[in-house]
DNA sequence: TTTACTGTACCAACTGGACGGTATAGCAAA
DNA sequence: TTTGCTATACCGTCCAGTTGGTACAGTAAA
């Protein structure tokens, strides 16, 4: 078939396809091949979209960044302008992520993939800093705000790693306590 | 000269070889030509002591894994018998770990690893489960010695990957809280 | 105390497959 | 007929693992 799609229609394709490998079999089957397979595109149409591996290694995490960053929007919209409200956008969106074991997993290839592309750990690095910065700046006591940030991020860990995580029961804990010790270093 | 090593000083060795790639270079240049040359090997000889590189990988798991958890158990036993002891350790040992960056870049690499081999990503798990239960049964209210854990772990991840880590004044702060929260659990 | 044998430690050369990337020819809509 | 896109064949490199050894240490019977 030679039916025409637009660009970026493809793109999306190749992501979808690409995060599929990344969920089912893990990072050392994202082969050029293997994407192009299961985009059903060729391999060279696969490399018309993207010069190299690299591009398209760093186009996956921009694009699995960005889904992140708006549902965060949205989430710190729900909670309006009280103090502490950025922090606990980025629990909710954090734990939301995780809850579907595919979406950890493909995080979890993600991650792997940081150690090789070291364009892909510059932008998550970049976003953690900017994280932070909303994080000191959301109205908490700084040191409160980043505390609760790291065990909102030690729980995202444990979950993505499947590293002793918490049980239903303690994960919904954890989290409203999280919410409570926002609420108290909102109001003192 | 042909001076003969026994097999555990070569192993040994090969471990220390191994870990310098992996702090220096990172996983994707740990092949087994470069670990045979870093240890002044050859290639048959490293496939001497491990018939394959996955058996090579685990074993580098267990011999970090065990450092850290004798560490673990030193400063288990410095803290006495109080309530939440193990916890404080937990913390200490991973802070202590992070603190070096060649340590944190070695772990970088190791975390990266599990993702393809699927042993060592099992050993890491079983560790975290029994860490876990060391948690719970530390003498704290086990929802609170998770929540702290967690924290630990948090900070841990960020300072490992330097995703956002805590400046020195805040990782004190932030340790120096946990602490007080185990205080606060143990005494109530 | 020589000889014969066994096990341990190690090595150099090679093989085969995987994979990133290139070259090139072709097709279809505008 | 140019632009956007697809398809296939191929190349070079890297790398895990194999093969077929050598060197030497210990042991024990003759």
């Amino acid at each position: 078939m030679n039916q025409k799609r637009k660009a970026a229609d493809t793109r999306e394709l190749i992501f979808q396809a690409a995060s599929k490998i990344l969920i089912d079999e893990g990072l050392s089957s994202l082969t050029l091949d293997q994407v192009a397979k299961e985009s059903g595109l060729s391999k060279g149409g696969l490399l018309y979209h993207f010069p190299n591996k690299v591009a398209l290694i760093d186009a996956i995490f921009e694009y699995h960044n960005a889904i992140f960053e708006e549902r965060l929007v949205q989430l710190c919209e729900d909670e309006g302008d009280a103090p502490g409200a950025w922090l606990k956008a980025y629990a909710r969106a954090s734990v939301e992520q995780i809850s579907d074991p595919g979406t950890a997993s493909l995080y979890a290839s993600l991650f792997a993939a940081e150690e090789k592309y070291a364009s892909a750990h510059a932008l998550m690095r970049q976003k953690y800093v900017s994280w932070q910065q909303q994080v000191e700046n959301c109205g908490l006591d700084p040191n409160w705000a980043m505390f609760l940030r790291l065990t909102v991020d030690g729980l995202w860990f444990s979950e993505m790693h499947q590293y002793g995580p918490p049980n239903e029961k303690q994960r919904e804990w954890v989290v409203s306590q999280v919410m409570a010790l926002v609420e108290m270093q909102a109001v003192k």
